[in-house]
DNA sequence: CTGACTGCAAACCCTTTGCACTAAA
DNA sequence: TTTAGTGCAAAGGGTTTGCAGTCAG
């Protein structure tokens, strides 16, 4: 079994909630899925298989995983938020492709390392930061 | 008179649209505010001397000076897109306190040379992008 | 059993649109 | 006069909440 299951379950129990069949089924779900999916896709793919399940538990659902750390929540600015994995995935920025709405993680120390070093000259604590460049991806130019 | 006025003035003549007294209006309590104003205050701004403008016209004057290029929208994920001021103002990125609020604009050349590198190894042609770094500032430490 | 969870509908909240009236040009 | 703009109210669209019935522990 993966061990974002066992994380789940040990969140679920810690704060004296329920392992229910729809909260299974949606991790599983959220995990099958490739990086980034909207709540309404989670939603469409969750009701492939299980059509019972609401909207509504989705969502809520996604914010459980966010508190257990399973899953983090992107916005683009689009008014949509997504989802991501986030169990054994470091942090990265995103690259957007404006037309055709790819997404591209990259990871570059010598920013984040820059971006360290600016926060302290303002006395400044990050905690997270957020770093979207938009534009064509090379398919799209 | 303020640079702006010409701006959007003249915008206002090339669209083939009006320059009505609440669009003036809206746009002087623009320039007199602080860096960033969401549409809900600036919308209390403007009514304190003129009781008579619609919330909905302050949006659609917000819109208006997007498209003129005298206002920057920001959108820092909690639901409420807020206008800075972009006239004679080069991009920035922004340092933002998670508890009180407060918005520090920085400039780092570095920073955005090596964005530039990153987004070339990805054969990625950018446009615009947006840093956010959250965390506490130095009042609120 | 019992209290957390679900699913529905309805509420929220910011943003946008429709429309009859108003006012720039 | 003509046509864009205004202000109200109402609609949109994603997210959140209330609640009666349901089910995991």
């Amino acid at each position: 079994m993966k061990r974002e299951f066992e994380i789940f379950t040990e969140f679920i129990k810690t704060k004296g909630l329920r392992y229910t069949t729809q909260r299974r089924r949606i991790l599983t779900t959220f995990l099958e899925t490739e990086r980034h999916v909207s709540a309404e896709e989670l939603y469409k793919l969750v009701r492939k298989t299980h059509r019972q399940i609401g909207f509504v538990t989705v969502y809520r659902t996604m914010k459980l995983l966010s508190d257990s750390g399973l899953c983090g929540e992107i916005d683009f600015g689009d008014g949509i938020l997504r989802f991501e994995h986030k169990y054994a995935h470091q942090h990265h920025d995103h690259l957007i492709c404006v037309r055709c709405g790819r997404f591209i993680e990259v990871i570059d120390r010598e920013i984040e390392q820059l971006q360290e070093k600016m926060a302290q000259r303002h006395k400044f604590k990050p905690t997270k930061h957020k770093l979207e460049i938009f534009g064509l991806c090379d398919k799209c130019c």
